[in-house]
DNA sequence: TATGAATGAGTATTCATTCAT
DNA sequence: AATGAATGAATACTCATTCAT
């Protein structure tokens, strides 16, 4: 027993499969992909693995996608669309007055609560940002489109000092992903500890934009 | 020990030579593999690359280091060790109230100059932190402890406002790693197109410390 | 059951076929590996080598083996097996009276005659002897038991004297043991020269036991 | 500290070494070599290992031993010497009618007492045993010749029935070997619970010999 | 006498991918 | 829709050995 055959293993697995619900596969393949990515890391990465975690065999996956890089990048990009929902969902649930600092909020929360997608968006495979969407996924939001149309926005109501709104965004941005990137590096900075200097790190923000 | 055969000269002569190129083709191949490592990334970086691309067999880079391992923490540390130096630098070639702009002036450049060091040691192996460094660098400067220094200082000074050193430094350090960790993934922001926001930002901070 | 579409039938063929191939090319793995192993002794038996013998490609093995361990232990494992099957098949054919005997005709002519695995199990990877068979071969049969069991009968046949079993059984075993081994490391003694001496040899035994 | 180059090593070991008493060079190798040997066995042993524990570059090796081969077999004859001066000396120092049985005790207490040459040379590369020995060794004892020669004065003597003195002497080659390697592979053996077996299994050879 | 530098061959193993079924 | 068989390429690493010094 002890001893097996990758071929053995998934022998076994593929009994045992098929109960759990009918998630869709793509669905099965992806999350399990996350996960595997979540532990072993981006140099572990293999589709081998993936295939045993869900019970299928490595063939399989390339049914539903072209390749390891889709793969890859469908998972970056599910993650990277979660990011722009939940920026968008900050804008839209905040009053005007109060968008920015949700949006940051958001930001920092979606880093520190999906590690995964936020490595490998912003800090692993940056060339992900400038490729187009994949075709299914047409419900895309510009998450930084998304800042920068609350910075221009408080801009027309006044609230916050006329300057180019796209540097008004990147010096948010700058600040959240400074912020949160830290975090997912140093050990010495944990989601918990830094509070306060987040929330000094906001009103700083908020001063400089009204001044 | 002045008085010295022919020989004896010669012998020592020939034992520094050839020392000497034992370290030649230990930079040179610290060298290649930052090249590499900067094209191919973290996860492609293979030692047998390394050798191919100084021209030597792969066994030859066992000589000069024990593993791959070893290799990426010397290239990651030398890197670090600089970026030490040039905060150390900018600490003690300002004037005492000047010093904190001038850090993070350092700090951004330096992280521009020397990219692949500063993702191995920030973004992608945060563990290189905190392991002791290797024997032969007996010279570390810990760069974090730079910055809180001056910021101390300059409390002491009463230049800026009393707070928590190390959260005031953590503050700044958000800032620089921020802007300069942007500018290496996103293709947006370049060196040359960063200026005024870098200006922008210190000037942001100083206010908030002034204050 | 009985009634079978010609399809489903043709699909039932062709699995069992698929699996018919699967086993022989694991025996084919197996003895390519056995015959490598003789010629090059333990030290030097490379996967590589098997794979080029048979023809495959060295990842083709991992198909069938998890791995060089496995496919020594199996290899081991099936002689042994072999082993047992030929002491057992002594034991029932031979009148009680002479079992003993027809054992010990059995042993030695097994460990010549296959000796690649007479040697792994008993001279190089004693090891294997304590580990658990792998899951596949459930049909066991530990030879010693069979010397051992043949002995207590015959004791308590009254045919030879009492002693412990065990110790008389292991009497036995360095005796055939002996002989074995230094047939198959010494040019001087060979499967045929060996013939009276292996009488002698008996005869003494039997003497021994019986006073 | 941790992390060193094996040339970093060898310079260090280089430093402390030659205190160790002006031992032959030669000899410390082998000496280490055998070490190595029974530490590691038969496939892990390397040069390098050898030279590393002397304190040596691997070169050195080279300047004493041909190559690797010829060290071995330095080493397993060495060792297969002392075993004839061991038999050689249960000759001389046994009164005549007590030598065979001396014999035989010398024999297993050497191979217990010196598995590594005894596995070298009887069980793992019976090639050596074929080979003449190294020029250097003038002085060598064929073990074989001993007993048969103990055996046929004994005849001669009418102590032991008269035969073929080197069948004889094969008879209780093949016990002591049988008992002596059976310990050496078989865990439940051990020198220290054969003794009842190796009295009973000589006092059967004596009884054989002399009817 | 001893060594440093260097290498070519070899090892086990893992992986992404293809193709026929 | 799914898979079994197979492979070529790659990787880190170790070793015996040579050569110039």
């Amino acid at each position: 027993m002890q001893v097996q055959t990758r071929a053995e293993k998934l022998k076994l697995a593929s009994a045992a499969r098929r109960e759990q619900g009918k998630l869709e596969l793509k669905r099965q393949i992806l999350e399990a992909a996350a996960h595997l990515f979540s532990t072993n890391g981006y140099e572990d990465f293999s589709l081998r693995q993936v295939a045993e975690a869900i019970g299928y065999s490595p063939t399989t996956i390339y049914l539903y996608f072209k390749d390891k890089e889709e793969l890859l990048f469908v998972m970056a990009f599910e993650g990277f669309r979660g990011f722009g929902v939940a920026l968008q969902h900050a804008y839209d649930s905040a009053p005007p007055a109060e968008r920015i600092w949700h949006i940051g909020r958001a930001y920092v929360d979606f880093a520190l609560a999906n590690p995964v997608q936020y490595r490998l968006m912003f800090m692993q495979r940056s060339d992900y940002l400038a490729r187009p969407a994949p075709e299914c996924y047409t419900d895309f939001i510009d998450s930084f489109g998304v800042v920068t149309k609350a910075v221009a926005e408080a801009m027309k109501r006044g609230e916050i000092k006329l300057r180019d709104p796209q540097e008004t965004a990147t010096l948010l941005w700058v600040n959240v992903h400074g912020l949160a990137s830290l975090v997912l590096t140093n050990s010495h900075l944990t989601p918990e500890n830094i509070e306060p200097l987040f929330h000094w790190m906001m009103q700083m923000l908020q001063r400089e934009m009204s001044v």
